[in-house]
DNA sequence: CCAATTGTTCAATAACTTTTGAACTAAGGA
DNA sequence: TCCTTAGTTCAAAAGTTATTGAACAATTGG
């Protein structure tokens, strides 16, 4: 960890629905949760966004407590706080996925992706 | 009913979240859910906000599809779209609501309200 | 009809959020 | 060391949302 990141406790639920609805975060997070173990860098997101507006939206999703963002070389690895989200607002995460994995309008991240199957 | 109100297939679910992300609006839907079945006019929530402003948040939580307002005479009948949010974003509602009867820096309505018990 | 009650609309302003580009830092490889 | 890659910071501009008060409309009760 680098970064600042709110404690689990300070996670505020106002907040989070806030930064979950915007599509180009609510995508963000729902590539990460289909992904969910395989830490990600920022260049994942690139299709969303530019590289500085991508900068400030992971930085909401972080100053939100959504998403915790280590340093590691000059690379981010950004993970969903699944955990602490889970804890705090029960179900809350897993439905806000699982409707965003239906949400069309939504815009796609990785689609040009070489799927590297078993 | 009256007031446009969004079908339930209209309603998107970055809207909703964003709707939520406020925490005027989200004490109004934590109420309704507590009384849900017990439709409620607007001056309910005059301990949140001004009757300017209420107009303004319940619009747009109308607009977004999470209440219903019915117009009866002089007053407007607001209702939770559980049916239809539900429909659309299963779990997304019971979540919301219980994580924010959890939260202890919402605003409150109805403080000095008369219990009328059984 | 008159007055009170309930809520909306409008225009103004204030306050935030998003987006942008240019300049920057920090790490890693050649 | 120099160059590249990865991402941040900053300030400006654009866009959006929230809040206000005054004026309005519609219903209802006296």
């Amino acid at each position: 960890m680098s970064l600042p990141h709110p404690t689990a406790d300070q996670i505020s639920l106002p907040m989070v629905l806030a930064v979950l609805g915007d599509p180009t975060r609510l995508s963000i997070v729902r590539y990460l949760a289909r992904k969910e173990g395989v830490p990600m860098n920022c260049s994942k997101f690139l299709d969303l966004a530019s590289k500085t507006n991508l900068s400030y939206h992971l930085a909401k999703l972080r100053e939100a407590g959504v998403t915790r963002s280590e340093a590691v070389g000059t690379s981010r690895l950004i993970t969903l706080r699944r955990d602490d989200l889970d804890k705090r607002f029960p179900g809350l995460l897993d439905s806000v996925i699982a409707a965003a994995d239906g949400d069309k309008d939504l815009p796609a991240v990785g689609v040009s992706e070489v799927e590297v199957s078993a």
